[in-house]
This record gives structure tokens, sequence and C-alpha cells, in this order.
RNA sequence: GGCGACGUAGCUCAGCUGGUUAGAGCGAACGGUUCAUACCCGUUAGGUCCGCGGUUCGAGUCCGCGCGUCGCUACCA
């Protein structure tokens, strides 16, 4: 059986609502879809929604709904919106599908057999809307650093061991540089899994929602362990033993998801399973509206099919073509690498410019030459080698582009096709030939329809509706297979062309202009996210309080600075009996001879922590010079080692 | 704090392994054309290629330092 082509958006979280940037990530999708299926090859293009974890189900309780009816309903909301814009997804799954939970079950089985999932107990603070369990220093004002509510949860659970798995990761890697893409992307990964990995907490307690774990129905698998496993659940995996025909896929997503989840997560229990990695995990980078990111809680999203309205409001086109208008803005506006202003200008510039002077104006007034000069049939005469070799450099360069996940470069390199054919027109002035009666009339109107028709199917994968409505009009119907796109032989000497129509009417810009400045909301407040303070010392404590605070005197047995920081040491301290591992951050200050031999004081039962990949099991006592360097305190004469300190 | 990226024409950005007069799109100015959706084509922009130092016969392109933006980070207790 042939192999698939199969890419896939993330599954969207049934907590928010459908926006542009998400539109952009399932326009990319869409469009390598569509290239591939262009090209003849069988392409399994996979979305859905994202339904399980107990912030849905407290969603649900909120807006006071049965939790499948409420997850029905938004997982709904984003499959309308997804076919309002034509978007050509094979597979819509939902992580409350049958075929989903199995999937999720067997390979937790499986992990849990090969040794990869143990038992372990975790203690501490859970913040229920991120779904994540907090570090209790890492509470403000007892909540998460995100603000959200946190509970203390004590319980039983089962660990992922990902620690063990950085090794082969990066190997994998390393052996593969296209596997994460954009390269700057790809770093942050490495420098990731190069500060060690964690192993990874992948229950929570059963709320009666979720996905049971085998054989320990009081627990749920965690939603992100849970999710990553749609894209081969969808392939039919376990049960369909054709399954393989359509693994590997690649993954596009965006920035925020990539280097933890998909790019770390997911390949890691792959790899534990033994099964295939994915091909390639892509992520692009966020629209910004304004300054800041277009995101729910911004307050700044645009709805996709308001940009569609907007075309067909203001520019007059049909539903059809806006859609593809959206497409191409976003598609031109693709933040690849870093981010990018999504402005309601660089839309219009956009549709002006590459839509409607270059793409639209070409087939018009090429259709009106035809007409005038031929009679409104493609003339015989032969294709001169200048407009063959233009239109072999644009297919040659969208091949390219798709083959590098590049829809913006595809974008640019089928319009620069319009654009050769634009000077070519204007060079070969044919309606000078015309009265000159020269003729190479005849070659050059054939040559300007042909390169009009190997133009839509050059942009056909980006704007679905725009590639048949120019062969509409240059009356061709059907499309040529992609091998065929720019041969002489699919554009027939004596085709009878259509009477031509605008595609895509004008923007009047200044008009827009003084709408944008008169409707547009004071600029987003310029927010840094706010970095997590050191808990607030209040004016005053209890003496129980200050009693909780086991200070003690240790000697420094050892010490070692630490590979990859100026400012961190590995201490070894004894406290009497006793010998304990010590992370400080004073390297900067004092050397490891300085220190060896002697005496300092600290917090003695201070929990456990773990710094730069180490276990630190209390903390150094130091006053703050000036400049913020440490002083370290010592007893001004020799003590016991581990006496008491109060 | 660490790691990483970026800083090129008014704006958005290309410039791979260093090599003659540094490019594209948009905008602007001027000119041309008339087939066309007031569109298209051409010319122009006197750009310190962030700054300073270095390597080299030669650097936007490599190295160091500095400044400035930005990204990632399970950790400076």
């Amino acid at each position: 059986m042939a192999q698939t082509f199969t890419i896939t958006t993330p599954i969207y979280y049934v907590n928010s609502v459908p926006h542009v940037g998400h539109a952009l990530t399932m326009l990319v999708c869409d469009a390598e879809a569509a290239y591939h299926r262009l090209r003849g090859e069988e392409v399994l293009f996979i979305t859905g929604t994202d339904e399980n974890g107990l912030k849905v189900k407290e969603a649900a309780e909120k807006a006071g709904e049965d939790a499948h009816a409420f997850v029905d309903r938004i997982s709904a909301d984003f499959r309308r919106t997804w076919d309002d814009l034509g978007f050509q997804y094979d597979d819509f799954i939902r992580t409350t599908e049958p075929r989903h939970a199995r999937a999720v079950q067997r390979l937790f089985e499986i992990l849990r057999d090969k040794g990869h999932i143990y038992q372990d107990k975790y203690e501490g603070w859970y913040d229920v809307s991120a779904e994540t369990f907090v570090r209790e220093s890492d509470l403000v004002d007892g909540k998460s650093p995100d603000g959200n509510e946190v509970r203390w949860v004590s319980e039983d659970n089962w660990f992922f061991r990902l620690s063990a798995l950085g090794e082969p990761l990066m190997a994998h890697i390393e052996a593969n540089p296209d596997f994460l893409l954009p390269a700057s992307r790809k770093n942050e990964v490495v420098s990731f899994i190069n500060q060690g990995l964690r192993d990874l907490c992948i229950t929570r307690t059963n709320p009666g929602w979720g996905i049971p774990v085998p054989g320990d129905e009081g627990k749920v698998i965690y939603v992100w362990f849970d999710a990553l496993i749609n894209y081969i659940a969808a392939t039919g995996w376990p049960d369909d033993p054709n399954w393989q025909t359509k693994w590997p896929a690649v993954h596009w997503m965006a920035k925020e998801i990539f280097t933890r989840f998909h790019a770390t997560l997911w390949p890691a229990m792959l790899m534990a399973a033994d099964l295939p990695l994915p091909s390639q995990v892509i992520a692009h980078g966020w629209f910004t509206f304004g300054k800041s990111k277009m995101s729910k809680s911004q307050g700044n999203v645009i709805a996709p099919g308001e940009l569609r309205d907007f075309f067909v409001t203001e520019a007059g086109c049909s539903a059809d073509l806006a859609v593809d208008a959206v497409r191409l803005c976003l598609a031109r506006c693709l933040p690849y690498e870093g981010d990018t202003n999504f402005t309601w200008d660089e839309v219009a510039k956009h549709y002006n410019s590459d839509l409607a002077n270059d793409l639209g104006n070409a087939l018009n007034r090429s259709l009106t030459m035809i007409h005038k000069f031929a009679g409104g049939r493609v003339p015989g005469g032969a294709v001169e080698p200048e407009v063959a070799e233009a239109i072999a450099a644009a297919k040659h360069g969208v091949e390219e582009a798709y083959a590098a996940h590049r829809v913006d470069q595809a974008a640019e390199s089928a319009i620069g096709l319009i654009r050769f054919l634009n000077k070519y027109i204007d060079t070969r002035a044919p309606w000078a030939l015309a009265k000159a009666e020269d003729p190479a009339l005849g070659s050059v109107l054939r040559g300007m329809a042909l390169a009009l028709a190997s133009a839509a199917g050059l942009v056909e994968p980006l704007l679905p509706a725009t590639a048949p409505a120019m062969r509409a009009q240059l009356g061709l119907s059907g499309r040529p297979e992609w091998a065929q796109l720019g041969a002489e032989e699919t554009l027939p000497a004596g085709t009878e062309i259509a009477q031509p129509q605008p595609l895509f009417p004008r923007l009047d810009v200044k008009k827009l202009t003084a709408q944008v400045e008169e409707s547009a909301p004071a600029e987003p407040k310029p927010k840094k996210e706010p970095k997590k303070p050191m808990p607030e010392a209040p004016a005053q404590i209890e003496f129980p309080d200050f009693m909780k605070v086991q200070l003690k005197v240790a000697r420094i047995v050892e010490a070692e600075r630490m590979e990859g920081s100026d400012k961190m040491m590995k201490l070894q301290v004894t406290l009497g009996g006793e010998s304990r591992q010590i992370m400080a951050g004073i390297a900067k200050k004092y050397a490891p001879v300085d220190l060896i031999g002697r005496q300092v004081v600290v917090v003695a039962n201070l929990k456990p922590a773990r710094l730069m990949g180490q276990e630190s099991q209390g903390m150094l006592l130091a006053a703050d010079d000036v400049d913020g360097s440490p002083i370290l305190l010592e007893p001004s004469d020799e003590a016991p080692d581990g006496s008491l300190v109060h």
C-alpha cells in the first residue's frame, strides 16, 4: 500500500474559541495537504478537539451543562468554523471518542509493561486551571504564577520515566537535522533537553471525566499525555493493521506547545513504546495584534470569519474568493521564525497588491487582449522560451517551498510568475504587435494565457477557489496533473476565452484607514508577564512561625562549580552526623578553595528541591551586598557542626 | 541567571559555505505606457549593512567585546 502523506494540526482545546492563530495552523496544513493531493498522493489531514481534563469538566459545570453536551457543542463550533472556511481536513478526531481512548490506554499499558511508567506518591500544589503541578516556591500569594487557584493534593500517581529518554532523543535530533523546524526552535529544544529531563507525573485523580488508567480506575491520564496520542490514534493504531501506511506524520503547531510537548514528550513517548517518531515537528510563531499577542485573554481575538466578511463587505468579492483572500493574507504574514504583527493595514496591502493589482488585473488585461486582438480564442503559435522558463522556475520554486514547509514562500514564488507576466506584457506590448500586424502576436498572447493557467495551478493549494475561477475565465475545464502543469498542451490553440470578470475588486485603502482609526481600540496595554516576585515578608510574624525554621551550623567539605552556570556551586556539607548536598548561588564571589572547611549557616528543614538537575537539601544563608553579591554568614567562633542556631 | 536568535533602504524582510558597483516587496518621488481593476512597467532612494576592535589580499557574511530588541527555560534556596 502506498505511503500516505499525513499532516496534523494540534487538537484544539475546547476551552477556547477559534481565532486567527488556530486558522493559521489550519491554513498551513490545508495548503500542504492540498499540494500533496494535487501531486496525486494519498493524503491524511487530521485535526480535532482536545476534550478531556478537569478544567473542561469544571467549565461545563460552570456553564450549567452536562460535560458531554458541553464538549459536543464546543467541538462542533470548531468544526463549523473550519468547514465554513473551507478547510479540507480528512479526519476530525475528538479525545472523547472510543478509538482515541483505546489508543491511549493501550499506549499506557505498553509503556507500563516496558517499565517506562512507575507508581509514586505526589504531594503538593496543583493548579486546576493549567492542569499542572506547582512548586511551593512558585506560589504567589497562595496562587499559581499565572494567578490561578491552587489546591493541595496528596496522591499516588503514575510517572513517565522521561528522565531516561533525554539521550536517545538528542541522538535522534542530531541524526535528523530536519526533524525539528525551524532551526531556532530546535535549538530551544536542545537546550531544554540538555538541562536534564525530569520524570513526568501523567495521572490525576479521576474526577469522573477523562480516560481512566487501565487497572487503576481511580485515576485518569493527564490531558497532555492523553492528547498527543490522538495523532497515532487517527491513523488507526493499535487496531488497524494498515496504520503504518499513515504514519509517520508531519506535525504543525504554534510555538508555545512545541518545546515541552511536541518536540520532547511526544517523541519520548513513542520512542519508549518502540513506535516510529513523527517525520517532522514544526512550529510557527504568533500573530500579534498591536503590540501584544492575539489571544483570548488579551481580548483582541479576530474571529477568522470576521476577516472573510471584511473582504466581502469592503472589497465586494464573492464569499469563496474572500476565503482565499484570508488564506493569502495568513500565508503572506506567516510568522515562521518569530512573531508577525497582523494588522488591517497589512492585510489590505497584500490583498490589493497581490490579488487585485497583480493576479486579478493580469488575468483581466490578458483576457481583454485576447478578445480584442485574437477574437476571443487562444491563438496558435509557440510560447516564447522566456515564458516557458519563467513558468518552470516558478513551479520549481513552489515545489521547493512546499518541500520545506514554507507556505509563505510558495505564495511568493507563485505570485512571482504573475509579476513576470506583467513585465512580459509590457515588454512585448501586444497592442503594438497588433497594430503592426506582427506575426509574433499569437505566440505572445498564447504565452500570456499559458502563464495564467500555470499560475492558477501554482496558487491552487493556497487559493483553492481562485484557481478554478481563473481556469474558467481561460475557458479551461478540469485541472492538469501537477506534472503537466505549465505544458503547452494544457492550453490548446483555439480554446474559447470567457468574458473577463474582475475576481478581486480593489479595496479603498484611504476609506479604510479612516474607518480603522475611528474604530481602533485603545492600544492594548503593553504588558510584560510579571516576573514572579519573591514572596513578601510580612511585617511581623509569631514566634512559632520563626521556630518552624530550623537553622544549623554546617561545615563545607566539598565545593564544586557547576558547568553552564557562573553562579551556582554544588556543596557537600556536614551537620555533625549528617551530610547533605546543597546548591548555592555563590560561585561568582567565592572559589571552591575559599569554602572547603569553612563553617556556614544553613536552613536545615527546607524541603529539598532540584536546581540545575541537582538535589539541594537545604539553603545556605548569606547577606546581600550592595551589588547583590552574597556575603556568607559564619559563626564568629568555631561551633560544633550541626548545632542549632536561634 | 543560563541558553539561543536577531539588529541590512521610510516599512516588512532576502542575502548559502567571506570576493567585483549590497537586493526584493510595499510606500514615496519622477518618468513611460494604454491591453487592464486610477492598473502595469521603468528610474530614483546618496542605506555608517547597530557600535568598537580583530582575523584575512578581501567581511553585511568569520572571531571577541559592547549596546539594543526578542525567544526558550522543570533551576541561583
